[in-house]
DNA sequence: CTGTTAGCGCCTTCAG
DNA sequence: CTGAAGGCGCTAACAG
């Protein structure tokens, strides 16, 4: 058990309340007892129980970050942003991954509603459709801020990149190269990020004249082997796609795998381009073209706005969209990938 | 604010004590009043407060993680794991970055001395070479376990990969593809995982009858820039290697930007080797051959022996080095590489 | 089976 | 400038 107040109350001869004043810099406790309350503290190591103070204060410093699944770059990055931010605040972050299971995101926008966490960083499952659950948390009064991938009709802020630009412009690059029988593929249709790539791609089709086709539209799950089937029969069918959008990274690489195996080569008979946070890609990869959210900054700034809801302040960021704008990175080989410290 | 215990008895004209204890199921309440109180709180959303449970009962159901950093898939495979455990046994992970920096390893082991959490799950940074402020959690009792990256001295359990066996295999690897001029590439020279694995290589060199070169034992820092000029030096130099042994993910990509830049081809010029946890890593460089640890694997382990720890279980575990291993995987151009769903 | 009481450790009035 | 007292919300010992 560690120190608490009152011992080092006691062998101080002070009281609690002073002491907590001393260590919490009150302006009406005399410099000389701070620095003498101040001195045996640190001596004995001592650490105000953050639950007591929790409970007492009714704030908890501390903040939760849900997402969908770790295992992607974007967030990694993300995460990254918001723990830069939080420490900054010295706050704390709790970390939930839903793993793309609406139950479990269910379970737990249901726990936080115990008045564990200040405020709540969101990244929705792909299965999210109905958001009862999140706009309850709302309603209740949590700060709640959603990155990415957004519960659209909760009005609170909101941060995402400009993802029906780059669509357009991700399916743009294709058909520049030439590309006329374009496939997509997802993990999602009703995610809002989804639909926004999935409205410029199509659009960009038909400001180009291309009629997109029912069967290359692919809409895969979360088990890589079913996904690598959908692709392989996609690949392989007698009318395979000559250019592939991938929305998500892990498509793209899926898409590497089943041409890979059925020995289509890239880029000569297939181009791809994909959403990807995937540091390494450009170089590993030479032939993917790539829109590279800024996954760090969208971080950070998720961050910034929840603190400011937190904090009462620059009260209109809390129900402020901001948009970012992704990268699109055309691949060649006559163009060298630069390394650089941060994505 | 949510509606809290007192509430929820007044509603339904019983003490609080009554209803938590119904709450939680106590076989000293009549069924009949379970359900009526279940059902009260349910209907009204309540959840216990979290910090006045913790207060009162000494225990946070919070353990905390604490990683040198994110962008790397081992520890992002290795959370999954850890989150995986954590989830069934309701409990709750605040995860703590310490971007390979010393002085926030200190500041968060501080922090964490306030009883925050029942249990630490630590990676160290690749400065820590005094572990005094990791002693002091675990002498004050701290439920502790080190995974990848442990503090040696400390009597604590430790989860880690057989690196000197993989570090003596990658460089035979190296050998055996008749490389006989082998870098070795390396971000610290303390940690203890970094150690085991140029014990390894030393000894391959050895037992092969080949003199270590010191030129070719680069140890990197944390600027990718600067790693790259690092590397490039060693590239471009009169005697360049044949062979790479990056004992960590990251230099191996920079070697092959490196590499790119200076047009030298892999594997016809120099063939490379890598610790490596990148999933994509065998078809986006099929000519990398990886030394892959069971990240998630570990950081499993990790989480059941902690929970062992904190619920005084299986206590010889407190103690106890465990070791899983990793996975060479040798790359060559009629090898294909198999797509699956964890890695 | 249910209620009363006390206290976890801290912060914050209110008093001096 | 410092101290005493009360209570944040919950649980557990002690009554009944």
């Amino acid at each position: 058990m560690s120190t608490n107040l009152k011992q080092l109350a006691a062998a101080l001869n002070l009281s609690t309340s002073t002491v907590s004043r001393a260590l919490h810099d009150s302006h009406e406790i005399s410099t000389e007892t701070k620095i003498r309350v101040r001195a045996l503290a640190e001596q004995m190591g001592y650490q105000a129980n953050p639950y007591a103070s929790s409970l007492r204060k009714q704030k908890s410093k501390t903040i939760a970050l849900v997402i969908p699944e770790i295992d992607n770059n974007f967030f990694t990055h993300a995460i990254n942003g918001i723990e830069e931010i939080a420490q900054k605040k010295a706050y704390h972050v709790l970390i939930y991954l839903t793993h793309e299971d609406l139950q479990k995101e269910l379970a737990v926008a249901k726990h936080l509603q115990s008045g564990r966490v200040d405020g709540i960083l969101m990244s929705v499952t792909s299965q999210t459709s109905n958001v009862e659950h999140l706009d309850k948390l709302h309603q209740q009064g949590i700060p709640l801020v959603f990155f990415d991938r957004v519960a659209e009709t909760i009005d609170t802020a909101k941060i995402t990149t400009n993802d029906y630009e780059s669509g357009y412009q991700a399916t743009q690059h294709l058909i520049e190269a030439e590309c006329t029988k374009i496939a997509y593929l997802q993990v999602s249709e009703t995610l809002s990020i989804s639909q926004k790539r999935l409205s410029g791609f199509r659009t960009a089709l038909q400001d180009n004249g291309i009629t997109p086709l029912d069967d290359y539209m692919i809409t895969c799950g979360h088990s890589a082997t079913e996904n690598f089937e959908m692709i392989k029969k996609l690949m392989s069918s007698s009318n395979p796609p000559d250019g592939i959008f991938a929305s998500v990274e892990k498509l793209a690489v899926t898409t590497y795998y089943v041409c890979d195996a059925l020995g289509i080569k890239i880029p000569e008979e297939v181009k791809i381009i994909s959403f990807s946070n995937l540091a390494t890609a450009p170089l590993l990869a030479p032939s993917l073209s790539t829109i590279t959210q800024p996954a760090f900054e969208i971080g950070k700034k998720a961050a910034e706005v929840l603190f400011d809801i937190i904090e009462q302040k620059n009260l209109e960021d809390a129900k402020a969209v901001t948009i970012l704008n992704s990268v699109l990175t055309e691949r060649n080989s006559t163009k060298k990938p630069v390394i650089s410290d941060r994505l």
